[in-house]
RNA sequence: GGGCGAUUAGCUCAGCGGUAGAGCGUCCGCCUUACACGCGGAGAGUCGAAGGUUCGAAUCCUUCAUCGCCCA
């Protein structure tokens, strides 16, 4: 015993393990050995089952992006994946997990930039495509599989030898990719525009200045912001019945310098003569129209409009019916452009905005400024904000929504929690065009090629996956949006390239047509539209089915004030740290422990330390059985043992164990990971630590043999149950557990990640061992008994751990047990406790289900506290029943309830009654001892 | 502005029609031969508000309030 040390510490542990697991290959998924459950009849699954083959179970992992670290996020996600994995194996199925990573285009050049920035002082214009490709391809090779590391410290069992990043294929320095994910992408483009799907054409983008590239709307974040409104003169060209100008109201004044009209509602009276004049355009001296456009709120400001064609997605509109140019004084780069006139020409937007506005304060051609609050679309990635541009693009009609709505309605594909359904519904309701195109050099080159017509004309176009034939082609420059390629992850990480799909579908024991569509996928809300709702598209428009059967949707993890995490608030925990630590062990425990489905996750470093509580004391309660190792029974066996062999304390334990196998089953069904930790905390904790091996020390250290044997029994037969239940939340522990107990073997097979997942008890075993609903109803009053008589003692302010003398009057509920009376005796600490007829003299006393408990004081009793102590329980007592009395004395209540209801209050009422009675007595008989 | 969610003990959450629960924190007592990362005991809630349905409501319905998220 004195080898094992008394604190567990997992940095002993974790490590090891996992190599351990590696090294056994544990993780890996062979489709050879297994079959797509979703995909067979009955008798199909039969036949493979005779074949030994496994159903299969998938999860693909939502790649996280090559420029991540791990944070509190990512732990809560991958923590879930990695237990439905661990516990699908254990169920015996085939599982993959399948890992990954995106190369987030924005960010990794972001990235890459600022250090050429920083380092060289050059800009990726100065180096070139190829060499900025070349550096961010060596950036990759630092940076890239960081976060992938630091999901094996979590203890994440992905099948790591199908690692697939969604730019496989175009490292030129290894041009033969495992996965040739590239490929697929230029081969699901080419394939949308052969359908007509896929389009360019000149529209409104959302432009971010930073990257310097279109963005999708799903990439815009919309912040409320304060700013202002300021209304501006513009002054009539020619007057009119005397109106010197017109006020109209902009949150934008920097962009008045393009504006190519003034526009009011068609039916607003106030400036129906107006129309068709025109106004002098302060600071250019342009005149320009007054225009009549239904687009135009008349509630809003002034009712009058300044119409900025360039730089507005419905003044584009009004622009486009009204025939107007569009003059772009804001370039791409977020500066002025010369259009703006040169005295702005060359000023940042932002300066260009004070600027307009003292000079059209200094011309006094401002009404007013008022406090305004609006929102505003920030770019995701670079955080600043996005500026509405006309430029040319190419955008993607999406496919087969029809069929990824309907999924997911008909439950199909299942979310939970459900209400993000409606939120799905909506989105899909309003689809607008993908903006598929970033003008960006990291990512996939868009795979379409132009040449000039030989006879003049329109140039010639090319779209394939690859290059065309001939001399004179040039690419687009641009690359495709991420998400394009994130929304085929489903399948394209399953299968080499598109042009094996055919071969891949027809072979069983690919590993497309056993692990496709997925089983479960864990992601976080935020990416719904980025990304759920699209792969069910993709899955669709090219495999022909749903990529997935389940979606979890996690909570957002927060800090304890509630507030997101982030950087700049510094107020993330970094996950590393919290292993290092408390163990990964204590951090997946804790986390999941707080973690409730559908809501946010409030998250402490408290909860990381319950859960190393929670594994210490499960390293303890191993040892406490190691300690009796010697007379160790056969193993983890029930079989040897007869229902006389057990005390009541048995029974209740193993049914409590069968009760937690059978509810955690339902729990997974409905995913409630939160309430999946409790119960096993209540399990463990609560049932075999604070009362089963409590109760069993009295046959550990007593005289009994057989009496020991049995209770060695059980305790191995559910500590075996436990150690398994745990597993997919506390891998490490339980795997060590596990081998210290001997309950594993060597290699692969004798993990307990291969161990079978508790199944409920068969009813003739539980009739064998004398199971029956009786036991934990004894085992109640046992409880109810015991905390009383502790009581006794606390109130007393006898040490809890003082062995005092107790005596109890027996009630007709005490069974005429030996076992009982040893059992209650190490339960409350007595030495001895007795069996008596008549109350003891001079004593506290207890009136508990079991009996008149009593505590003799030997003149230490004080007569006047303890009247108080019993006639408080009274009064609580009798609050109840008078509660009870009321209910039963209702007519309404007797009619209508029903009768067990009835049956059970009365019931009550009569216990309530007797033990009232009970303790009236022991405080009648208080003053004569 | 539209939609969704939350509101139960100091904190984090269970309970979702029949006597208000857990963990943490608090207080008191204990180093009782598995564990002080522990053990025993205690105190603590008019279940956001107001109506309604019901014999009975934290639980179902309506309205409102506050907070959060998504979409405009």
């Amino acid at each position: 015993m004195s080898e094992i040390p008394k604190a567990y510490d997992p940095s002993q542990v974790e490590d090891r393990w996992y190599a351990a697991w590696l090294k056994q290959d544990a993780f890996r998924a062979d489709p050879a050995r297994a079959f797509n459950g979703a995909r067979s009849s009955d008798a199909e699954k039969a036949r493979h089952r005779a074949a030994g083959r496994r159903e299969a179970y998938s999860i693909v992992i939502p790649p996280p992006n090559i420029t991540g670290i791990l944070h509190m996020g990512h732990v809560l996600n991958n923590t879930i994946q990695d237990l439905l994995a661990r516990r699908k194996r254990m169920q015996g199925f085939e599982v993959l997990w399948l890992p990954g990573t995106d190369h987030a285009g924005i960010a990794t050049q972001t990235v890459v930039e600022r250090q050429l920035r920083k380092e060289e002082r050059k800009t990726r214009h100065e180096i070139g495509r190829e060499e900025l490709l070349r550096r961010i391809w060596t950036w990759k090779d630092r940076h890239g599989d960081i976060i992938l590391q630091q999901l094996k410290k979590l203890g994440c069992s992905c099948d790591w030898s199908r690692t697939v990043f969604t730019m496989d294929g175009l490292d030129l320095r290894a041009p033969v990719a495992r996965i040739n994910y590239s490929r697929w992408v230029a081969h699901v483009f080419t394939e949308l525009h052969r359908q007509g799907l896929i389009y360019r054409g000149r529209r409104m983008v959302n432009w971010c200045v930073v990257a310097r590239s279109a963005l999708s709307d799903e990439e815009v974040i919309m912040k409320e912001t304060r700013g202002h409104l300021w209304h501006l003169r513009y002054p009539l060209a020619e007057s009119a019945n005397g109106v010197p100008h017109l006020v109209v109201a902009t949150t934008r004044p920097e962009t008045m310098l393009g504006d190519t009209a003034v526009a009011v509602h068609p039916e607003d009276a106030r400036y129906r003569a107006l129309v068709g004049k025109k106004v002098k355009l302060p600071l250019t001296g342009r005149e320009i129209p007054i225009v009549a456009d239904a687009a135009v709120d008349p509630e809003f400001g002034t009712g009058c409009v300044k119409v900025t064609p360039a730089h507005d997605s419905t003044d584009f509109a009004i622009g486009g019916r009204h025939g107007m140019e569009q003059i772009q004084v804001i370039g791409f780069d977020g500066a002025m452009t010369a259009a703006a006139g040169e005295d702005y020409a060359g000023l940042d937007r932002d300066e260009c905005r004070e600027k307009v506005v003292a000079d059209l304060q200094e011309l006094g051609l401002i009404e007013k400024i008022e406090d305004y609050v609006h929102h505003v679309g920030y770019s995701e990635r670079a955080d600043v904000p996005v500026e509405p541009m006309v430029s040319d693009q190419w955008f993607l009609r999406y496919p087969a929504v029809k069929e990824a709505l309907d999924q997911v309605l008909s439950r199909r594909i299942a979310f939970r929690p459900e209400h993000w359904i409606k939120v799905y519904e909506h989105w899909i309701a309003n689809l607008q065009d993908w903006c598929l195109s970033r003008q960006l050099w990291w990512g996939h080159r868009i795979p379409v090629w132009t040449r000039p017509s030989q006879r003049g004309g329109n140039p010639e176009v090319y779209v394939g996956v690859t290059p065309p034939s001939g001399e004179g082609w040039d690419q687009d420059p641009d690359v495709l949006d991420t998400w394009f390629s994130s929304w085929l992850w489903p399948f394209a990480t399953m299968v080499d390239a598109p042009e094996n799909l055919a071969a891949a579908r027809k072979d069983p024991c690919s590993t497309l047509a056993v692990f496709y569509p997925t089983s479960d996928l864990v992601t976080a809300p935020e990416i719904l539209f980025l990304w759920v709702a699209r792969m069910a598209m993709a899955g669709n428009a090219f495999m022909e089915d749903l990529p997935f059967h389940n979606v979890y949707f996690t909570g957002t993890v927060r800090d304890k004030q509630g507030r997101k995490m982030s950087k700049s608030l510094g107020n993330s925990p970094d996950p590393l740290d919290l292993i290092a630590k408390h163990g990964a062990d204590a951090l997946r425990f804790g986390l999941m422990r707080c973690a409730p489905l559908g809501l946010d996750v409030r998250f402490d470093e408290q909860q990381v330390v319950l859960g190393r509580n929670f594994c210490n004391k499960l390293w303890n309660a191993a040892r406490l059985r190691l300690s009796q190792a010697a007379e160790g029974g056969a193993g983890p066996t029930l079989a040897g043992v007869s229902a006389a062999d057990l005390a009541s304390d048995d029974r209740a334990i193993l049914m409590r164990t069968d009760q937690a196998v059978r509810d955690l089953g339902a729990l997974y069904d409905s995913y409630e990971f939160n309430q999946i930790a409790a119960r096993l905390y209540e399990l463990f904790w609560t049932d075999y630590c604070d009362w089963y091996l409590e109760a069993s020390k009295a046959a550990l250290y007593g005289t009994d043999p057989a009496r020991k044997r049995a209770t060695l029994a059980v305790m191995d037969h559910v500590l075996h149950i436990i150690l398994r239940l745990l597993h997919p939340y506390t891998p490490f522990i339980t795997e060590e557990l596990w081998h210290g107990l001997g309950f594993g073997g060597e290699g692969r097979e004798g993990s307990i990640q291969f161990a079978p997942w508790p199944a409920p008890m068969a009813a003739g075993e539980r009739a064998r061992l004398g199971l029956d609903e009786d036991v934990l109803r004894f085992a109640e009053l046992k409880r109810e008994t015991v905390s009383a008589g502790r009581h006794l003692k606390a109130a007393y302010r006898i040490p809890s751990g003082k062995r005092v003398r107790y005596g109890l009057m027996p009630s007709a509920d005490w069974p005429d047990d030996p076992r009982e009376l040893a059992a209650l005796q190490v339960l409350l600490g007595a030495e001895p406790l007795e069996l008596v007829a008549q109350p003891l003299p001079k004593s506290a006393a207890a009136v508990t289900p079991l009996g008149k408990l009593f505590l003799p004081l030997e003149g230490l009793v004080d007569a006047a506290a303890e009247a108080k102590r019993l006639t408080t329980q009274i009064a609580k007592l009798e609050k109840e029943l008078h509660g009870l009395k009321v209910r039963l004395a209702d007519e309404g209540f007797r009619a209508r309830a029903p009768a067990e209801t009835v049956a059970a209050h009365e019931a009550r009422g009569r216990e309530i009654a007797t033990s009232i009675a009970a303790i009236r007595e022991q405080i009648a008989t208080l003053g004569a001892s």
